[in-house]
DNA sequence: CACTATACATACACAAGGTACGTAAAGGAA
DNA sequence: TTCCTTTACGTACCTTGTGTATGTATAGTG
């Protein structure tokens, strides 16, 4: 087999991004050989051991380009919202909400994420992209400064936990729209 | 090798789960293969697989009776507490806090659960144990019956995420202080 | 005292991850 | 143009770990 330019180089990786990507949120993690996912993309696991370490390695960039996505959107919901800060929260929280719940990301950023980069490593990941914002707004609708990071924690807790009723849900739109209303409840308290 | 009396297998059986658990605790559900927790618990790999169903099976046995001691302390919190509604919710949310903080519940439960017996199982068998009794103390303190199953979602998820942040928190004891500050903050605002 | 079911141990088959190596072309440097 | 080095894979092999089939000795039972 010939040898490929600099970007065909590029668009193999991607290619076997893409098919990772879609495997793992179908099938998870554990259930998906690299020969699934090389088969998927046309290519031999030779070439996924050259664009990525080794299988932990393809899932970290997958759960790395996921949670980038989340971010965007999070931080383009705020700047698109009224520029008082409760409402930049309630915006960006919804947007969280809305955006990770989309069946793709579920299974890979909440239920495999934590057991395979460790829960240590993909809660710094996650500090580096969504929490860090979340944070700086409760500071801005004047959460104690003491109470800032568990109840960033809480928060962060409380949405993911409720992506994945939604995602479960019998009806799922029904089930987000529950799920917004009972975020408007909680951050309520905390804004007040 | 002879063979042992009901009450020797049983005990056996017992040792088995003691070592997969504390194994699967310390270096989590993917570093540990059957023959580590074999070896552990004196015995051979023919043995697990005698007692339980396979390496998933194995874990789930682990994981039932983690999430069984669990609910065993909040109903016990909950019955000591003084007989108010909310009262009881209180101290049941801060029972199931300390409970599962400890070091052994949190990664097995938290982190490996999800992904290994699947993120449905595992939510139904939590239903079955903690979740059912949140919720009803929830409609006790007069939570909005549609909001129920979300709030429920959303407390059960904070919890755990603070879980989480308390085991790997730097001071655990000081963020075991925090987090029931803020757990508090949390429950007051749904009990008005 | 047979006889069956239990409680393991042993041995083997197979899948999957990782590694070593081969190879052919791309992209400069001379 | 001609090297030469590096890149971008493919191929072949090794190792680990799971699962299963089979062996075997004893406990329990009639």
């Amino acid at each position: 087999m010939p040898r490929a330019s600099a970007a065909d180089a590029a668009r193999t990786a991607e290619r076997i991004l893409q098919s990772a990507s879609t495997l793992y949120a179908t099938c998870g993690y554990a259930h998906v050989s690299l020969d699934d996912v090389a088969q998927d993309a046309g290519v031999t696991r030779g070439a996924i051991y050259h664009h990525y370490l080794n299988k932990k390695g393809l899932f970290s960039a997958v759960a790395a380009r996921l949670q980038a996505q989340v971010a965007a959107a999070v931080v383009a919901a705020a700047e698109g919202a009224p520029p008082s800060p409760s409402s930049r929260l309630r915006a960006g929280s919804h947007a969280f909400l809305d955006t990770i719940t989309s069946s793709s990301f579920v299974r890979i950023l909440l239920v495999d994420a934590p057991a395979v980069v460790g829960w240590q490593e993909w809660r710094r990941l996650d500090d580096e992209n969504s929490v860090t914002h979340l944070r700086e707004a409760l500071r801005n609708v004047h959460v104690t400064e003491a109470l800032v990071d568990v109840t960033a924690a809480h928060l962060s807790g409380a949405m993911n936990e409720a992506a994945l009723w939604i995602a479960q849900h019998a009806d799922p739109e029904a089930a987000r729209a529950e799920a917004h209303a009972a975020l408007d409840q909680l951050l309520n308290a905390y804004a007040a």
